[in-house]
DNA sequence: GTCTATAGGTTGATAGAC
DNA sequence: GTCTATCAACCTATAGAC
């Protein structure tokens, strides 16, 4: 992590833990998890397979590895900060592209770990913890809208959070077709859903 | 598919066929993709390995013929007439009900693909040529919004299939993440949603 | 830390009797 | 159509040299 000494170029050499965890990820998301075999990563990183389980022990472990630093960005946005802005369409395009961003990088983590029973539980496990979630970017969007609200810049008959959820269920839908390797060209795009939300929520004239 | 003889009760005697595919199906959904043997399904649907090949040739054709299975409420949802009714929150109410549950059946097979990119990608194609996707129900949701506002019962302001992506959309989340068993308790009810969404498509008076 | 070589176990698939 | 028995391939993991 840090480093005294100035950055040269490229990877360091001998740094093959690293290698392994990219390629883990690389194939992950290229291949799928039930493409993943230890043989794969290692002839990815440029590894022999030995290398693998010295550095991470089993499997499991370099899997869990690799589901750790492929769900950061979840852990990200979720240790973001309060949601504002002035102009609030602003606001919205600004959140929704970086949930969507987010997922995308997370979504193939998440998708994996369905394959195994024991995974997705464990996976679960952990979410329900440290209670992440959709819930979290609902509960900041929904947090920012009903400040909205009290300032009189949003209709007040409407519950924020309820509006917020599908904004975000928007960029959820989106994030798990792409992911899917669908096209998301039939969707309405976020922008036009946005400008829809946006001119709903606006406090009637009077 | 068409019996003339009366059914018996219980499954008929030497229907192996179908035991195999309802336990490819049950571990599909259970265990995950990845614990999906063929010695597992043999030992669950109560047969020898060697019937799951007579009758399926290979891993890949039992596993096509699950998804095929699997995936019939995804046709069933896009092959249902136009959406209709009197009140538009009860509309909502059942339309987004029935959407969940369909996706609550087809999801773990949409995610069971993605761990395998060759299934993921031919998925992905028969989905394409058969133009499935949400965005099925979305124009189904959106066409139904337009004729509300075609009627003047849906304010004139907004595009109705961008908010069908809004409301599609917090049901794809919530079938999302009860299919990774997180809890849905943190996500707004989907009836607050429709709340929020109906009130907000009302006209304004005068 | 990295390698080669290999053990040990699981899996998909086939052969042949009934 | 269903079974038992078996095989070849593959995968995870370890041993031991460098």
């Amino acid at each position: 992590m840090s480093e005294t000494q100035p950055r040269r170029r490229g990877r360091p050499p001998g740094d093959g833990r690293e290698a392994i965890l990219e390629a883990t990820g690389d194939l992950l998301r290229e291949r799928g998890i039930s493409r993943l075999t230890t043989r794969e990563v290692a002839a990815r990183a440029g590894v022999s397979e030995a290398s693998v389980f010295y550095h991470y022990g089993d499997r499991a472990k370099l899997l869990q590895a690799a589901f750790d630093r492929g769900l950061a960005p979840l852990l990200a946005i979720a240790a973001q900060g309060e949601v504002a802005g002035a102009d609030r369409h602003q606001v919205l395009e600004r959140v929704g592209r970086g949930i969507e961003r987010f997922l995308m990088e997370a979504m193939p983590i998440l998708t994996a770990a369905q394959s195994d029973a024991e995974l997705r539980d464990e996976l679960a496990a952990m979410m329900s913890e440290r209670d992440l979630g959709p819930h979290r970017g609902v509960s900041r969007v929904g947090d920012y809208l009903a400040a909205e609200q009290a300032a009189g810049r949003v209709r007040g008959d409407v519950d924020p959070h309820a509006v917020a959820a599908s904004f975000v269920g928007t960029c959820v839908m989106r994030a798990f077709q792409a992911t899917m390797h669908l096209p998301t060209r039939r969707l309405p795009p976020l922008s036009a859903v946005i400008d829809a939300l946006d001119t709903m929520l606006e406090p009637p004239p009077g």
